[in-house]
DNA sequence: GTCTATAAGGTGATAGAC
DNA sequence: GTCTATCACCTTATAGAC
């Protein structure tokens, strides 16, 4: 009963949230204007301010949003298999989800530099819960005897970059499904830590 | 016998190439500002101006010029044992070399989105030509019966991508040594390559 | 080769009408 | 919630004196 005549902040927020989204991540985010941004949602530049305090807010809540998805994106989806079975969904989950926001993954990585340093430390401590889930995954195993690496945090690093690196060539339709990209660095990921 | 009075062209050139790569690499290069850069190096604006015809150059030049040292810096040290150990040589040439000159990586990475069409085919053609040096070492490997990968096009992209994730976190002076990280990544690498 | 001055235009953010 | 108008300032690049 409470909005009696149709609001159009339902609509607005989420468009600006898209728009700056796919700006920042092609142009960069010092180089979009906040009028840019308007411009391409279809409002004056101080209707933005609305829906944001700052520039700064904008990107900010772009990268939170995005980290808690992923967290959450795991959270609904992890398996409760041996270390290998849980490490291969973790790779599938994370090539997948990193491959269906490029743009949302590309800026929190080349913006962290735009952040305040209250919110980089914010954003910061998000992705380092992240890296937890590999990394528990890997010394799971290592008790297990199922991987043998001899540095865990390192070999945890190594992983996420590497299945990182899918965004930057991959495009759907090309030479390979996605479940085949996913096959071939599980493949890659199993034998690195694998004893060898 | 040519300059008579000691000209500092000598020395602002390359003081504003390495005031500018640094700079472009703490805020990104739409962030820093031509005044910026004059004032670190000691100059006026306009001044910068008798060393590049505009920004965007002074961007392509920075790339241009580090890409162009990598492949020579691999050409110098290249070795000519077994697949085994040109891969290991290669290993530890990336992961040094790029430690040396982070500001350079991390420009050559990021400001990708910031060059014209044209620069950016240019930036492009360099860095294939470098990928092409593992991904043939990784080709011989396989001939010679010594590597096992289904993709080497993939696995030689997910190589590359797993050795720059260095750069992202190792600081000289920390818990290992540079031999300790290229030991541990070449134990990886040679690992994910193998017949497993 | 460097300076000062300037052209021409863009920037984030705000105030107040509606 | 969106608009117009505006503030105070910054931007790249150039012209011409020295």
């Amino acid at each position: 009963m409470a909005r009696t005549q149709g609001s159009s902040s339902d609509i607005t927020g989420p468009r600006i949230r898209r728009v700056a989204e796919r700006l920042f991540a092609q142009a960069g985010f010092a180089a979009v204007s906040m009028r840019q941004i308007a411009a391409e949602v279809g409002v004056q530049a101080g209707a933005l301010y609305n829906y944001t305090p700052d520039k700064q807010s904008l990107l900010f809540s772009l990268m939170e949003r995005h980290l808690h998805e992923v967290l959450e994106g795991w959270e609904t989806l992890k398996s409760t298999g041996t270390p290998l079975e849980q490490l291969a969904a973790f790779v599938r989950f994370h090539i997948g989800f990193h491959l269906e926001r490029p743009d949302a993954v590309f800026i929190a990585y080349m913006e962290l530099r735009n952040l305040t340093p209250e919110n980089f430390a914010r954003v910061e401590a998000l992705r380092r819960r992240y890296e937890t889930i590999p990394e528990q995954i890997l010394q799971d195993g290592i008790d297990a005897g199922e991987f043998a690496v001899p540095d865990p945090r390192v070999a945890t690093l190594a992983v996420i970059a590497m299945l990182n690196g899918v965004n930057t060539w991959y495009r759907p339709g090309g030479r390979l499904t996605l479940e085949q990209v996913e096959d071939l660095y599980l493949d890659m990921v199993r034998k690195a830590l694998s004893a060898g």
